[in-house]
DNA sequence: GGTAAATTCCAAACCGCTTTGAACTTTTTT
DNA sequence: AAAAAAGTTCAAAGCGGTTTGGAATTTACC
């Protein structure tokens, strides 16, 4: 059933029946009403494509999820972040539609997904250091907003990120405050931006106490169970070992659980363990009261900030950056406490 | 730039413009050459809902994710699956579109992208017993193919799976091999096709060697190292305790191995873990040698056995359903052992 | 009652591509 | 050299909507 039949079936012409389904003021109330019965005893929805071809308008948002050709790991907290977006985008009427892509030629997608015209707008996923794609896009005059930021790009661009340098300086004056002076940092991938910040967050802390920044208790790299396990093993048995481990991820967290627990050891009480807590759908830190001491912020949330950000700016053809910066909440579980005297 | 203006360059006709760059025969090869450099310097692309519009296909697939209203998880294996499909999607020209749906308007989202045309088939996700989607798509008539089976439902259909009750039936074969008498099952969400499949596999392997099965041994739920957790810490302290665990996921073989360190006895010697892996990318069962032993089965090549299937059977105009069944491997890490004799 | 204004509807153009049917060239056959 | 066949190209008609510019009908006003 398209337009025209369902024209046809009512004695009108299709303009009409375009016109008063879409809400335009120059139709008859009771005829409006004629068709909208029509159109829904007809079961009859306006073809996507064509209606799209008609406006000019895509009405889809794509979502670039870029995949390191080396280890092709697609990042655990895509599949919640997607899940807030995309709840926005069906109240809006919009399609998400998403792009896998080897990040060698990443610069191609773009571009193509301009010049084919099936997207509206798009979200950047896992920014790195003086991330490109930022100039690229500014270049190719799509609209977008990138989830995260880029250190070291000075163009303007639109972002929703977590604080995370605030998050982790509070999370490390956390721990200095219960008296720990060694404190390892199990990052995340050090090309990326959060990662960077989170560095930066927990040396300045440091700095403001004058501890001292001990290289051998930084480690950064994919945020798994074995990364935190492997790690939490190593340092354990340095002469100077850490008394407080602050994670990236809750993965790398249980891992170091798992490290410090095979030394012998009991986390939040002879070990600290703070947390970045995602609020994974599949990856809860305890049910009521957290398990791990953590900062935490919903990425869901960040995917529902961006979505809506992106919607805002492609509707009001403003093509202004703007930014949200959302502050993480720093939650005390049962795995951190103060450091334990030696011998 | 678009095809008229391209034409008008060239000092040719649309037709035949479009004919060069789709390789029909009837255009000559200079001319043809001719085209495909101007297009490219160009930077020409056609315009993709022009496309859709006037060759009625979508180029598009829709993947539909049902969110349960009550817990809104998104499955863990979402991600990878979506990241093989998506590879094999982008490979055959096709955009893979995401439609986040809580359960409770499964149906109108299907019709919904039936009625509009957005897309050309559909991979229905997280199938479960007596699944009423396979009747729905079958009225509907948009091909799709099922991610996983649909027990109790007798209409045909397309799916892909693994083989869950095979995997799970040599699994427990296995560690009945190895002695063990007390062998628990912590299991998936059991209205999932895949939880009760592997519930069937592991009561069949008990059944073959007259062990009775003990339904204090058995419990289903979320996959979270929470679950394996506390499930093994409550199964420990039975009278009579398990001596194995069957894990649905690395998540709760995680929390399972917890549970049983906490209760001081060694994984692999006292009590042996066996799980699924699904070999997610960012949840990697040790780096060369597993560290658990597992039945392992990608999701990501699942996605792409999912994505294959549909395209050829959309590029077959062929409706016969088709299937797929995978086996798992058995892969023997450190996580298992000979049953332990009591005192 | 007649004119102006407002209301309601429609025919036709357009969005950018594909595809049908026909026309025009060139080559092959007789 | 004429006829038939093959090879190239194009004009025009869709695809299914939206939107412009009138036209037809009502209502408002003097």
């Amino acid at each position: 059933m398209n337009l025209k039949q369902l024209a046809g079936h009512l004695g009108l012409s299709p303009t009409t029946v375009s016109r008063a389904l879409n809400g335009y003021p120059e139709v008859n109330e009771a005829t409006r009403k004629r068709v909208a019965e029509a159109a829904q005893t007809h079961n009859y929805r306006p073809n996507t494509q064509a209606k799209r071809l008609a406006t000019g308008r895509a009405m889809a948002i794509g979502h670039v999820i870029p995949i390191s050709t080396q280890h092709e790991i697609v990042n655990p907290v895509f599949a919640d972040f997607i899940s807030g977006a995309g709840e926005v985008y069906s109240r809006s009427g919009y399609d998400m539609v998403l792009t896998i892509v080897p990040d060698d030629d990443e610069e191609r997608a773009y571009r193509e997904l301009r010049s084919k015209g099936n997207v509206d707008g798009i979200i950047v996923h896992g920014p790195k250091e003086s991330d490109k794609r930022v100039a690229l896009l500014n270049d190719i005059g799509l609209p977008y907003v990138v989830h995260g930021r880029c250190s070291g790009v000075e163009a303007p661009y639109s972002w929703v990120d977590v604080n995370n340098a605030r998050a982790f300086q509070r999370a490390t004056d956390f721990l200095l405050d219960l008296g720990h002076r060694r404190i390892a940092l199990i990052n995340g991938i050090d090309t990326m931006d959060f990662a960077l910040r989170r560095l930066r967050g927990y040396s300045d802390a440091l700095a403001a106490r004058d501890v001292p920044l001990d290289p051998q208790l930084i480690v950064s790299g994919e945020m798994t169970e074995a990364q935190g396990h492997d790690t939490a093993r190593d340092m354990l048995r340095l002469p100077d070992p850490p008394t407080a481990f602050l994670t990236a991820s809750l993965l790398s967290a249980m891992g170091a659980r798992r490290g410090i627990e095979e030394a012998g050891l009991r986390m939040g009480r002879d070990i600290s363990i703070l947390t970045h807590d995602d609020e994974l759908g599949y990856l809860r830190n305890g049910t009521d009261e957290p398990i791990f001491t953590c900062t935490r912020s919903s990425v869901r949330e960040a995917g529902r900030r961006c979505a809506r950000m992106l919607l805002d700016q492609i509707a009001q053809g403003d093509a202004s950056p703007r930014s949200e910066l959302l502050e993480a909440v720093l939650v005390v579980g049962q795995s951190t406490g103060p450091v334990r005297r030696q011998g």
